[in-house]
RNA sequence: GGAGGGGUGCCUGAGUGGUUAAAAGGGGCGGACUGUAAAUCCGCUGGCUAUGCCUACGUUGGUUCGAAUCCAACUCCCUCCA
């Protein structure tokens, strides 16, 4: 199927978000009759999203504005279990508590991308521990858990490759699936969600939903997978130098999210464009014609336009601003991420081993020694080589911080405080 | 409950008494080259108040001049049987 008439579907696409669909035509003419609702789940696995998410997020923001109603569901309660799809052994079961508070922080991360609210396209947020941690358990086997053949359910991929590597797969997982299903199902009855989207390793999972639907005697229910994104150099989405992307600007600065799209492949510098960007298609194709050192130029539109759509278009461009600054310059931009330090220990002398461990820039004095010896080292554009060498006030620029720069694109301004 | 196999650094995975802080690969970081890209090449990849000290091969104890390597108990995981 090529051509899809919904601009839903039509705008997926054409961006290249679709990896497989339940139903296409059924899908397509439904879309365009009617405002549908759909939902993605996220599981609070992490106090922030992180840019692998960015993808989800994108598809619920393209379907509100699309004009349907987009529903996250937050798996409070299926985060107790842990989606053992595709993975090599079972996770840690999170706590209580600590799923709780994961679930603020991933919650902050959608206020960018969807309005939220009470009418007929308003985006929703619901948290599926509302329903699943009052079920009771054999009413939910006897209305639920019949409609699973374990036969089935032992064929699925997912679980296939735990079961043939002879790994163990607890009970406890094993019913994931079905509680992801029922979610869907409760959804539909709740909200009259009628679609379900995901990363294309969440297929079985949402199938499995529809099966139960049909079972159950909801309408015809539909799925819409993405591409499980790599880059082109096959890295996973969302992992950087300096760990994970996180959407959170507690957790990674603005200026650190814009460099990570900054740092685009150039071979991926289309795709994302077209994945994580709202910039119209044409805009696109004429970007994507231009080659050469060109393509920096493009890369730093990308940043821009990534950043703005989660921080906002101010932030977005004081961070291409510093970088700028930073690279083009050689100056120190004021934006540059800072770190904090007391002037009085600043004037007793502070060694440089620790403050590159204070800026989180190496995790043990032995870290840091070793980027010394590396030559990786600076302190105001200034290679350092003396692993001994102090940070005084004498070291303050005419701005009054200190620069700190590890390798050609770590950069930190120390302010005395 | 019975029989067998196994737990090594971020991951995979060698190592079965003595330069073993532990091969190799992956991943990560830094450097060179470039375009803040890729590819390639080079270096690093337990900690510290550091020519030394401390911690480390599931846990605890033991044998030994010396243990990740041998022994015992415990613990967790896997497979098969009940």
């Amino acid at each position: 199927m090529s051509v899809f008439k919904s601009e839903f579907l039509h705008t997926l696409h054409e961006r290249g978000f679709i990896h497989q669909t339940s139903d296409d035509s059924g899908l397509d003419a439904l879309l365009q009759k009617e405002t549908l609702t759909s939902y993605i789940g996220f599981d609070p696995t992490a106090s922030s999203l992180h840019a692998g998410h960015l993808i989800q997020i994108m598809l619920l923001h393209w379907f509100q504005k699309t004009g349907h109603r987009p529903i996250a569901l937050m798996g409070g309660g299926t985060g107790m279990i842990g989606d053992p799809s595709f993975k090599d052994e079972a996770r840690q079961l999170m706590t209580p508590e600590k799923i709780e508070s994961n679930l603020a922080g991933v919650k902050r991360g959608f206020s960018k991308y969807l309005n939220f609210g009470e009418g007929p396209q308003d985006a929703l947020m619901v948290n599926n521990a509302d329903w699943l941690m009052d079920l009771n358990y054999v009413e939910f086997l006897r209305d639920v858990g019949r409609h699973f053949a374990v036969n089935r359910m032992l064929a699925f991929d997912s679980v296939k490759m735990r079961l043939d590597r002879e790994q163990s797969l607890s009970f406890l997982e094993f019913n994931y699936m079905i509680l992801q299903a029922y979610d869907f199902v409760e959804l539909n009855q709740r909200y009259d969600c009628r679609m379900q989207m995901g990363g294309s390793d969440q297929w079985g999972n949402i199938i499995n939903g529809i099966d139960l639907g049909h079972r159950m005697g909801t309408p015809q229910l539909y799925a819409v997978t993405s591409p499980l994104l790599t880059t082109s150099s096959g890295a996973k989405m969302g992992k950087s130098a300096t760990g994970a992307v996180w959407l959170n600007a507690e957790m990674l600065s603005v200026y650190d999210f814009w460099q990570y799209w900054r740092n685009t492949e150039d071979a991926d510098v289309s795709r994302f464009l077209k994945l994580y960007t709202t910039l119209p298609m044409d805009e696109i194709a004429r970007l994507d014609r231009l080659g050469g050192t060109e393509i920096n130029e493009v890369k730093k539109i990308l940043a821009t336009e990534v950043t703005a759509l989660l921080h906002g278009r101010n932030a977005a461009e004081e961070a291409a601003e510093t970088a700028r600054k930073t690279f083009e310059e050689g100056a120190h931009a004021d934006n540059l991420p800072s770190i904090e330090v007391e002037s009085s220990q600043l004037s007793d002398g502070i060694g440089v081993l620790s403050l590159f461990v204070t800026a989180g820039f190496a995790s043990s004095n032995g870290e840091a020694r070793r980027h010394v010896k590396g030559g990786a080292v600076r302190i105001n554009d200034q290679q350092v080589t003396d692993e001994r060498r102090i940070i005084n006030e004498g070291d303050l620029t005419g701005d009054g911080v200190v620069k700190l720069s590890l390798g050609k694109k770590k950069h930190m301004l120390v302010r005395p405080s």
